[in-house]
DNA sequence: CCGAATCCAAGGCGATACTG
DNA sequence: CAGTATCGCCTTGGATTCGG
């Protein structure tokens, strides 16, 4: 699906250097997620985020920030004001994001009860 | 929606004790997606999956597999035979995982060109 | 063939202190 | 307020070897 001199091949997910792989890994970073069903609900400042979330280290935030605006899913603007004032906003991009994450999310909470007894089952019989 | 003694909350996927997030956690992680995903075609042996997902050391993929079983999302089942034969394949509640998994999985391969322009118009302005 | 054991590297993540 | 600068842990992942 991309040439980009390396050779991604559309479909290819078990393929290290598949661009897909990347960004899948990136969707699964520990805040990633988070930040974005926290935009969801409309722009956000820094500090917003940051108390919003469980506690995350301000660097790691703005890491995650950081390439959430590079890979183009998130804008930054900034005002130049006493004290400054920063908003992070979800692009179109970001919000179609949403969707998808959420369905994990929802997965995830539905089949809680099923996967904690399966867990102990287990350890029972070890 | 559980309450195991700890303190967990329905939908409070910002607090870091809430279960969910735990197993969002672990479904993010690197190789349990794609081990689901080549599991949705069928039972696989071991090296079937370890030779199917780029290269992945026998030790993680035991790893990926250990947990996937003990969440009940997929089975082990060992055939005494000589040379031993262990198939792995997804219980119902691992199928269920498919479509979320997809979803994800699609909107990367999706938007893995607006992305790659992001970042390329990113690094540019930096 | 399956996977356990061991050792090792990388880097994500976190806590804290400090600055424009 | 919104970060940056440091430092270090500690988990995750990887390479290799060996055993049942």
């Amino acid at each position: 699906m991309v040439t980009n001199g390396q050779t991604w091949v559309r479909g290819d997910l078990f393929d290290p250097n598949c661009a897909t792989r990347v960004i899948l890994d990136r969707i699964g970073d520990k805040w990633t997620a988070l930040v974005v069903l926290r935009l969801k609900d409309g722009p956000r400042r820094f500090t917003e985020l940051r108390d919003g979330i469980g506690q995350v280290a301000p660097k790691v935030l703005t890491q995650t920030l950081r390439r959430l605006e590079r890979d183009g899913l998130v804008t930054r603007e900034i005002f130049a004001e006493v004290p400054p004032r920063v908003v992070y906003a979800l692009t179109p991009m970001g919000e179609s994001l949403i969707e998808p994450i959420t369905a994990v999310s929802n997965w995830a909470e539905e089949h809680v009860p099923a996967i904690t007894r399966a867990q102990e089952k287990y350890d029972a019989s070890a």
